[in-house]
DNA sequence: GTCTATAATTTGATAGAC
DNA sequence: GTCTATCAAATTATAGAC
């Protein structure tokens, strides 16, 4: 017989209830109480499944990385033009980001909190951002007279910065200028649109 | 007699190390021992001063907005022209974050972590960013026809988000683009000039 | 696999001598 | 004001029955 209901496996339980703590609260601040609460189970069955809080919070914490950052390194290696690239980049990332409003504060934060540990450790060298190909490809595009002079290192700050940083800011915008959940997501959507084209009426020739 | 070295007294030293730690872990990750430690005093005069764990960092955590925030709303609601305003803006405020760089990414993670806590109790309005003012002087500019059609909205995230971000950033773009502590401030020294720059470039007709 | 009960550890807070 | 010693509470982790 077919099973209507998709019932989830504990572990499955266990790691939703995990990420929402967690992202939450941050490693520090979550409780195995908390997690379990969530869970709807029982405390031991965390240590059951993952041993101990270290080992859940590096399962959250590399998943959480591994939607962060990957998708970049695909955008900054493709074979693009420039300003499409600038304009996929964007689209695709804030699509990720709005379905993840809580992922960037979470993982820059911890990566702040314990740099070495992470880093040196946990973290594999292949998960991090190669911003390499894109870098060149904006210097070929000076030298090539397309866009205006602009250190690639500024440029791509920018780019970032303009894409992440509403969502670790999210809480201080939304309060001080009054906007909604609602209003807040369709801020975003336009975002999209809006930072390309601002990046790009800013450095085309 | 007059003294030469200028000891600090015992609650400024409490201050000072706690304002390290508290940044550093955050209000969940820090432990009042490390603090004591790094004051070079017992634990206990961290309660003989400061009663408990909470009233000391909300102490750090008031003195820490009071010097993120603030600083915008003098600009934002000065009498100056647009293009003036965001220069200065950016100057003023990344002469603040290099001097203080951990300042951002502590502020708005305590303020994700707990928001109703602090930005309904803790917090008084006026301390918060208005940025009505300088919405609505864009809005101005454009109905002039001086600067391209944009959203304000759009472009004050666009400012604060290039402005803030690479100091919550910091430590994955120095890790992965290779830029060590002296070459991160110069680039930051830079952007001062380079990000409005920019904008101007985006919106100027 | 799942639970209850409990141990072990960490950590914030206090008592009391000096 | 400052310290040592200690307590009390919170929190992670485990033992053992089912």
């Amino acid at each position: 017989m077919v099973k209507i209901k998709k019932e989830k496996s504990t572990e499955d339980k266990i790691l939703a209830a995990a990420k929402k703590i967690f992202l939450k609260k941050g490693m520090a601040g979550a409780r195995m109480q908390d997690i379990a609460d969530e869970a709807g189970i029982n405390k031991a069955m965390l240590h059951y499944y993952f041993r101990n809080k270290d080992k859940l919070f590096e399962v959250i914490f590399l998943d959480a990385a591994e939607k962060f950052f990957p998708k970049v390194n695909y955008i900054f290696e493709a074979e693009m033009p420039l300003f499409e690239k600038i304009e996929y980049f964007c689209d695709e990332y804030i699509s990720i980001l709005v379905e993840n409003p809580y992922l960037p504060v979470f993982v820059l934060n911890e990566i702040n909190r314990d740099l070495e540990g992470f880093l040196t450790n946990i973290w594999k060298k292949d998960r991090l951002p190669r911003p390499q190909k894109f870098l060149e490809q904006i210097e070929r595009e000076i030298k090539r007279g397309t866009i205006k002079r602009i250190s690639p290192v500024q440029l791509i700050m920018n780019l970032i910065s303009m894409t992440i940083f509403p969502f670790v800011g999210r809480a201080m915008f939304q309060y001080n200028m009054n906007i909604d959940d609602m209003q807040f997501r369709m801020i975003m959507e336009q975002r999209k649109k809006e930072i390309p084209k601002f990046i790009i009426d800013s450095i085309k020739k």
